[in-house]
DNA sequence: CGTGGCACCGCCTACTGTGGAACGTCAAGG
DNA sequence: CCTTGACGTTCCACAGTAGGCGGTGCCACG
């Protein structure tokens, strides 16, 4: 590996740890656990998967049933982790196609801006109380305030969201 | 144009309505006005109006100084931005990778990871600063609320983070 | 004046990321 | 037995990123 690793393959070193996964496994994996603040593909996945084992950083086990393929972190790929994980992390990226459209508006008539607006409310609304049960799921489990981290900062995003449609003036929501 | 126009490639439709413009002016134009909630790069920018203007949705114009060479919109161009505009807007992107090296960072001894959070969190108070003096800035000029709509939504986020931040247990910020 | 540096401008390549189609496989159920 | 659906991998085309390359006009400074 000469270049350094990117963060998609560094996460499923770090899944990795836990033990051999299939491709399959670790998009489930990495959905549930860092899916609301990084976003992968199977496609990526495999291909990371694939190049890795070029690099000797993981190996690939026995074929199971239906082509399943396991693998299994190597030294290297421990290292590459370490390496990757020491290294200051970027600045985030925020896409969002609603501003896009709200940017330009002023070609667009008054009554469908309305209706892309509730829409994508009612989503944020929904996601906000999901964290929100997730937190208090957590926290009955026993979970402490540093495994909450990344959690806390889905609810917060998603107080922010909605407090910003709240205070949307009227031209933009239809009202 | 037989696939629909993706949103950067309609960004750009959008800004030439206010006038023809070079690719390196488009990218200007993109990233003070959209650049906060949308990113894009010079490669893409090219890319997406050479193939604009084999579709026929812009033309290129004589080209000036130094091969500077402005597009402007046609009507083709002009019906498929408005086609775009009234699809309704996908949801937003977040990608962190400080939020990964969080959630792996049992495997970071604990000083490492206080400095890159107070890293983070300094880029984060500039930004709420800097949207705070333009908001101030465009109330100034006599910006009505429907023009703030989107620099709203950055101060909201950056909010939030920052709020995020300071709510971080000892563990990661190493107090 | 003239020239050297810098901003301007387009282009190119390699890589990362996305979305969906394709295709075989095993398990369960009517 | 046959269909359906989840499992699991692969492939492809396109979108997006990062940064380098190489020209060119402009202007400040010697």
């Amino acid at each position: 590996m000469a270049t350094t690793l990117n963060a998609t393959a560094a996460s499923l070193l770090g899944f990795l740890h836990d033990g051999p996964q299939s491709g399959y496994d670790l998009v489930g994996t990495a959905e549930r656990s860092i899916g609301d603040f990084w976003s992968l593909t199977r496609s990526q996945v495999y291909r990371e998967l694939s190049a890795m084992a070029g690099a000797g950083l993981v190996v690939a086990q026995e074929a199971g049933p239906r082509d399943r393929r396991a693998y299994a972190l190597t030294d290297d790929g421990r290292a590459a982790f370490r390496a990757w994980l020491a290294r200051p992390p970027g600045e985030e990226q925020i896409r969002y196609p609603l501003l896009l459209t709200l940017a330009f508006a002023r070609h667009l008539p008054a009554g469908e801006l309305a209706a892309f607006v509730a829409q994508h409310r009612a989503v944020h609304a929904a996601r906000l109380a999901e964290y929100r049960r997730e937190r208090a799921e957590a926290l009955a489990a026993g979970a402490r305030p540093v495994d909450l981290v990344t959690l806390d900062f889905g609810l917060r995003y998603e107080e922010a969201v909605l407090g910003w449609f709240d205070a949307l003036p009227p031209e933009v929501t239809g009202g």
